[in-house]
Parts: structure tokens; C-alpha cells; sequence
DNA sequence: TTATCCTTGACTTATACTGACCAAAATTAT
DNA sequence: ATAATTTTGGTCAGTATAAGTCAAGGATAA
């Protein structure tokens, strides 16, 4: 029986969480010294938030700039409460596909306008390269292979957050 | 905590923008010094917002003359066709790319409505993954998964471009 | 105990802005 | 005409600022 861990990474996450909730545009700006400051540590500890916490995969696109008025824009692109779509679509897409199978699953879901012809043809180039680079350079096996097809299927569809 | 004060040189960039819009004909002709008068700053800053703001991999081209009756003409420039945007692209990219350069890159894209939001999502989940699966799966050189990151980006902007 | 997650700090890189000095084109004086 | 002068813009190096990377070690969970 243990409370919720509330380590630092977590507080930070939720503070910036609740920023984005207050903003309404689903962006907001921040300072990476000054959230240091804030939180009481060092400034890579908010690149490591960053990195673990608002990764593309879960929906999060991160913007930022060096130097003199330098900044760290955080934009919420999907609202990932959808999780019934989102477990839907992994059960869907398994721990293993094949290339065929991930190809009829990408034309379905364009059909049903699910995703746009153009993000439809990114996400096979995205799986055809890994496919490439699985066999050609790394010499991964056929099963391996699709199983490595499956993680980034999911990755990217969940990263959507269908709903 | 403060929020991020806008710079300069985004405040002059704002403003060339517009002018831009304005003028419909997609190019606007300044004069340097009285740009510089109206910010208040050094003439050179405005050669810094030019360099840093109106280039080509932004999208657009400067002229300039000097002496009696001088001034600074920003053009924007578009492409007649497909390969010409193609190249443009591949160019922008190189051979090599890091992730931080990458992210850029995007974002410019993104502001220029070559891709949207969503599409620049799972360009980035991509090159994230294949990121991640080059460091801790076959442990390959940061150099080379720059070159790989840069092959994956040519090859998904290339088939936007051509698609 | 082992694997994963978290945290830190030294080092690196990128950006903004200024000012001194340079270069070119037009105007004016000779 | 030609030279001097004036009017523009260009370049570059320096300073200040702020974020990114990486690897090593500590904390926690399985």
C-alpha cells in the first residue's frame, strides 16, 4: 500500500499539464530557468519532462529557441482521453503485423477518413524505410520485423489519438 | 514566473510580414535606415532579421542596392512545379540532420503550410523511433543516425511533394 | 538483485543585438 | 568629365543570454 509517488518529474509534468489545461489553445510558453528555478532543479531536468512526458507519441509537439529570448513552447496537439479508440486501434493492430496487413489497416482507416491520403502515405514511408533498414542493414528476421512494424504502427496511431 | 517577452527580431519580423500580406504581390521594398529608426535599433539589426528570418530555406529571397536611393526588396518565392519543390526540400535537408535541426525544419514547414500540424506529428513520432531503435537497439554512431534521420526525412517530404 | 526511471552538472551549441568598419551608388563640386 | 561628398546598405566580431546533450550515479520498482 503506497501513496502516489510524487517524484519531481511528475510535479513538473502536472504543473505543465495544468498550463496547457488553463490556456485553452492547447499551447503554452515557458522558461526552462525559470521552471528550474521553480522546482528547485537543475534546467536538463525540464528537458528530461520534456522528453519523457510530452513526446509526439503522446500527442505533445515541443518548440524551441536558444539565446537571447530563448523559450520552450509546449503544444498539445490531441486530447489523448480518448483511450477506448486508442486501445481499439492497438488491439487492432496487434503485437505482430505484416506489411499487407498494416497496408489494408492504413486504407481502411482512410476511408473512413480516419487519416488523410497524405498521412496515410507518411505512415508507409515511415514503415517501409524501418522495413528497409531492418532487412538490409541490420539483418533483423521476418518476425522481428513485424513486430517492430507493430510498435511503430501504434506509436504513430496512438500518437493521433483517433476519435 | 514570466512569460517569454517577444524579441526584436520578431517584432520586425512580424511587421515585414504584414507588409508582405498587404502587398499582394508577394514582395515589399524597405529602407533599412528608417526600419531601423522605426524600432529603434542599430541598422544591422535589420540585416539580422533578414538573415535569420527571410531566407531561402524560409522561403524567400532579398535584393538589395546601396547608395543614393538604396533599399531592401523581400520576395517571396513560390515553385511552378512539384521537382522544383522537390529539390528545395532535399537541399534543405542535406545529407545530415540532427534532431534539433530537424525539429526546425518542421516547424518552418509547419508555418509555411507544407505540412500540418498533424502531419508534422507523426513525422516526428517517426524520426523519434527510428532515433531510439538506432541508439538503443543497434547502438549506431550519433553521426550516422543523423544520416539516417536525414534519409528518413528526404524520403517522407519528397513523397509529400510528389504525391 | 536487476532493470528502469530520475536527477545532476559539466560541457556544447544556438540566438539576439550592438558598434566599428567596409563597399557601393548617386549627387554635387570642380 | 572627374573627383569629392553624401547617402545608402553589408560584414564581422564581440558580448550576453538561454537552451540542448550526455554520461554518470542515485533512487525505485519488479
Amino acid at each position: 500500500m503506497s501513496l502516489p509517488s510524487s517524484s519531481l518529474t511528475q510535479i513538473i509534468e502536472e504543473y505543465i499539464a495544468q498550463l496547457l489545461e488553463e490556456n485553452e489553445v492547447g499551447e503554452v510558453s515557458l522558461r526552462r530557468k525559470d521552471l528550474a528555478e521553480r522546482f528547485g532543479c537543475v534546467p536538463s531536468q525540464i528537458n528530461y519532462v520534456l522528453r519523457s512526458r510530452f513526446a509526439p507519441e503522446n500527442g505533445f509537439l515541443v518548440e524551441s529557441q536558444r539565446g537571447g529570448h530563448g523559450y520552450i513552447k509546449v503544444i498539445q496537439l490531441t486530447f489523448n482521453n480518448c483511450d477506448e479508440e486508442v486501445v481499439h486501434l492497438a488491439d487492432l493492430v496487434g503485437n505482430a503485423i505484416t506489411e499487407q496487413e498494416s497496408r489494408k489497416l492504413l486504407v481502411n482507416l482512410q476511408n473512413r477518413d480516419v487519416i488523410s491520403p497524405r498521412e496515410r502515405l507518411i505512415i508507409e514511408v515511415a514503415l517501409r524505410s524501418q522495413e528497409e533498414n531492418g532487412r538490409s542493414l541490420f539483418d533483423i528476421s521476418p518476425y522481428r520485423r513485424d513486430l517492430m512494424r507493430a510498435e511503430l504502427l501504434k506509436k504513430i496511431l496512438t500518437s493521433l489519438a483517433l476519435g
